[in-house]
DNA sequence: GGCCGGCATTGATGCAGATCAATCCCGCCG
DNA sequence: CGGCGGGATTGATCTGCATCAATGCCGGCC
């Protein structure tokens, strides 16, 4: 419901990722410029398991990864869809909560969690910036919580067309109302997401289409003609309603 | 997942309500005496709308109220249980992303939000302290994010016990296997937290009571008899798994 | 005490989505 | 070029929960 605030480059990072410092002064930045590393891993690679302890903070300069929870009996749950400037990790918590798998080759801008936490207590400015991504990701969470809740599978999938589609055009790419999706996850992932099967996923695609909803000119690819129509079927009221 | 930190009492506040102010010293404990103000509020109060402007930020001291969105069909869900120590608006967030209204009669500990948020700039420890509260909110909705997307209505309503009892374990109330919830909320309120109707929520009650898992002394009482079994009902593996 | 109204329970039936089971599609590699 | 393999789609059937409809329970009030 509220748009992320600008994220400017900072240092040597490419552009938008590294949201922790949106308004440091020079001395902080040079500071943070100092604490972080880069590092790239292939597609498939874990970047933490649920209670395992995390040595570092890092957040997504290129590619996506999933974070989510799997049941002893193989049922899993996506719980976040992480994208380029997201962050992985929380400071204070040493043990993730959740699984995270890189979707695509990664590249992470990483801190040592010990150093970023001394940098967080000394940087109010830092603290301030975590505490509204935090509250963007609860906020998320719980609108996420409703779409689990309560609504039907084909209005769960349109929901996280919707909500991709925003968040893209959020970070630069030209809004306008028809737009071609890149999807960053499989059928199988997608269903993970929307707590539905693989089969119901693909029939609810499959139903969008046959609506003149969404064209689909490669399995990876969702081309959305008129995003407010298609956020109509989400549930979404004219206004701007739930999805972010 | 993560235990609460201690809360110590504040000032003239009653016990363990006061969320904000953890480590502060002496003078930002004044501070914060002198911004503060209480209210009491009668069952079924609103407390907070949806996109409506929030002026107060306020903890609560008894009693307790649902979080919620409404679809414009009618259909609702409920995104978070409030109950004492729990906080209600967002600093930085002008308007409520969620309606949020009283279960019972409610003391609430106010802060105008200028006067808070000016405060949260000034006081790192508060900043801080406001960010270890949004992590456990952010690991309680994705956690919930799992019983909603995978879990059938029995897991469900069994995850719903045992994160209440867990909750009120964590803020005294001798634990021991064998424990009385007194529930805030009605069998409606709770078939909107567990995204079924009343019907179903109202059938697992009786198939719990009928398998010994929980007894119903009455209809707004809970006896859990061993809260492990009941955890194990919730897909919940020996230790310690998905319930915070 | 008896009636009323709101919440809760229980029963009968319907349907959305899960499950089981074939294909289909397409990139890859011999 | 043809065969292989993994993901995606489509079809047939099953089932858990929603829906519709009584009925039960209990506290308040005349």
């Amino acid at each position: 419901m509220t748009m992320q605030p600008h994220i400017p480059a900072c240092g040597n990072c490419p552009i938008r990722h590294n949201a922790v410092c949106a308004e440091c002064d020079a001395d902080e930045l040079a500071v943070l410029e100092r604490a972080k590393s880069y590092r790239q891993v292939p597609a498939g690679t874990s970047l933490a398991s649920a209670g395992e302890p995390l040595h570092y903070l890092s957040s997504i300069v290129t590619g996506s990864a999933t974070m989510s929870r799997t049941l002893e009996d193989g049922r899993r749950q996506m719980v976040g869809l992480l994208l380029p400037s997201d962050f992985i990790g929380r400071p204070g918590r040493s043990a993730s909560a959740y699984d995270v798998v890189a979707l695509s080759d990664v590249t992470l801008c990483r801190f040592e969690r010990r150093t970023f936490e001394r940098l967080v207590r000394e940087t109010p400015h830092i603290a301030t910036r975590l505490l509204t991504m935090t509250l963007d990701e609860l906020d998320a969470a719980r609108d996420w919580t409703v779409v689990l809740g309560r609504m039907t599978a084909r209005e769960r999938l349109a929901a996280f067309l919707v909500s991709l589609a925003r968040r893209r055009a959020r970070s630069g790419a030209g809004a306008g109302r028809a737009l071609t999706l890149q999807l960053p996850l499989s059928r199988e992932a997608m269903a993970d997401h929307l707590g539905l099967t693989i089969e119901t996923t693909s029939r609810q695609v499959t139903a969008l289409r046959k609506d003149g909803l969404i064209e689909t000119p490669s399995l990876r690819e969702i081309r959305i003609p008129d995003l407010e129509r298609l956020a109509l079927e989400a549930g979404d009221d004219a206004d701007g309603g739930i999805l972010s």
